[in-house]
RNA sequence: UCCUCGGUAGCUCAGUCGGUAGAGCAAGUGGCUGUUAACCACUGGGUCACAGGUUCGAGUCCUGUCCGGGGAGCCA
């Protein structure tokens, strides 16, 4: 006979059909056994969140020896036919004749994925096994599909993807640490006459880092085919211990040419959007889940943002604001200070309820590449703070104009003569552009309401951890 | 890195005034059952994070180290 292998996602959504046979393939999520001769084993192989029940009879000639001994983990193959079920809970069931077992869980009680409610940091302890709960699960879908999307969104718009490095000699970029990047023997390294170590006896004949941004190159992109973006890894060597901090991730930074801050604002809020709403249409399982057991606001939340524009403010709006009203905060607000975290959250979270776009910043508390306004003290730099995460994205205009960038790199500490090829830019049919780095991590946190940044990524790695 | 709270069974936790250990879940066995966060009964399961100190006696008090949670800074 014809085995048909079908996904548990495939057989539910009514690719198979009543009556026929088929195979499928994945992990016991539990076992229940009836006393009117049957044992019910649902099945689930990661295609969806939803896991497949099979009803299989004890005159199967395992039954005793194998099935009964079957416990949460093991793999399987189940073999049957595909009947509608007549037991709550699922459309679908499959009447079982055959049940392979391909590997069992050498010992149940000592199992790390037990079948029952776990915290978030046990799970984290077992970042390879963590895949197999629900939630992990669903958060691994909803990444994958918020990936898509984003990719999606970009094409449709006309934008290039571009892979800038990951190993850059770019310093200085005011981004925060950096890994370097190096083949010197540490046991042995060279020195030049000063005693320095002679770091033109490195790999690349430079000091070299992971990068933090693909901003720079993006823009040189930018500079030529118009509308770009980036999506790949990003290192920072921060020792930040927080639920929104990781020492790699993953961020997407368009830039776009003849573009002004409305433009980069704009952008923002239709790319938010556009993933939102796809990954309520495409992933309302894992969205179901996530609003039962995790956040109960996720969606609607969601849907509320779609119905509404985002809230635009500039800095010295919010000052205003934060001044005016009866909340006493642990820092003072005073223009000219950064936004504190406290004052960020009251924003988004209390006073607007929603994701707020705050712009033109003073120029002494942002990076030297911001444009600088008519006011000459503030920049064309904005934030998109949304509840509960904080800063999702952070953007601007550049500064295009050769003389007002040297300035503002001056004005930072850094060395004009080091950024020649940046220059360069503004030197060779320079353009208004601007873009802005979006978290890909934070992003996901948001959709799902997860409350730490390690677990809607794989395996994360942050201050003394890069285990796995 | 700073502030703060914690580390006790496979997991989540309780443990009073300092007197050698408890529950729920999970696991095992049995019962019941077209079940689906199953239910009922019984059973097994402990280097109380680690090292030192105080004490007749430490899970409990003190010191140090390691690890984790929450908050802050850095930012995406």
């Amino acid at each position: 006979m014809m085995m048909a292998y079908y996904t548990v996602d495939n057989v539910l959504k009514g690719k198979a059909s009543v009556g026929e046979q088929i195979t499928v393939r994945g992990w016991v999520r539990t076992r229940r056994d009836s006393k009117a001769g049957i044992s019910f084993l649902t099945v689930y192989d990661g295609s969806c969140f939803a896991a497949l029940q099979g009803v299989v009879p004890n005159t199967l000639t395992n039954y005793d020896t194998q099935i009964l001994q079957l416990t949460s983990g093991c793999s399987v193959e189940m073999t049957g036919t595909l009947v509608a079920s007549t037991g709550q809970g699922q459309s679908y069931e499959v009447q079982v004749t055959d049940v392979k077992v391909i590997g069992w869980v050498e010992d149940p009680e000592t199992y790390p994925m037990a079948p029952k409610r776990h915290s978030m940091e046990y799970l984290r302890e077992y970042a390879h096994l963590r895949p197999r709960t629900n939630i992990i699960g669903a958060i691994a879908r909803v990444r994958h599909a918020a990936a898509q999307a984003i990719h999606r969104f970009f094409d449709e718009q006309g934008f290039l993807w571009v892979s800038t490095p990951i190993i850059t000699s770019n310093d200085c970029e005011g981004a925060g640490e950096m890994f370097r990047v190096s083949t010197l023997d540490l046991m042995n390294l060279p020195k030049d006459h000063q005693g320095n170590i002679d770091f033109s006896k490195d790999f690349f004949g430079k000091e070299t880092f992971l990068t933090v941004s693909g901003q720079l190159n993006g823009e040189a992109y930018c500079s030529a085919l118009s509308k770009i973006y980036t999506f790949g890894p990003t290192f920072r060597a921060e020792n930040s211990n927080t639920a929104r901090h990781l020492a790699e991730f993953w961020m997407i930074e368009p830039e776009m040419a003849f573009a002004d801050l409305m433009d980069v604002a704009k952008l923002a809020e239709s790319l938010l959007k556009y993933v939102f709403a796809d990954i309520l249409a495409r992933r309302s399982d894992d969205m179901a889940f996530f609003a039962e057991w995790v956040d109960k606001t996720c969606i609607s939340r969601l849907e509320h943002i779609l119905n509404s524009s985002f809230e635009m403010m500039t800095y010295t709006e919010a000052v205003k604001q934060l001044q005016a009203c009866k909340q006493t905060f642990e820092y003072p607000v005073e223009w000219g200070m950064d936004l504190q975290t406290e004052h960020e959250r009251y924003l988004t979270e209390q006073l607007l309820k929603r994701p707020v776009i705050i712009t033109d910043y003073p120029a002494r508390i942002k990076a030297f590449y911001m444009r600088m306004n008519e006011d000459n003290q503030t920049v064309a730099a904005m934030d998109v703070l949304v509840p509960g995460v904080g800063e999702i994205i952070g953007g601007s205009q550049r500064e295009e104009r050769l003389q007002q960038l040297d300035q503002r790199m001056r004005d930072s500490g850094l060395d004009p003569a080091h950024y020649g090829w940046y220059r360069d830019l503004r030197r060779y049919g320079s353009v208004p552009h601007g873009g802005f780095g979006l978290g890909f991590e934070r992003l996901i946190n948001y959709l799902s309401g997860a409350a730490n940044i390690r677990e809607v990524i794989p395996f994360p790695r942050t201050p003394k951890h890069a285990e796995y």
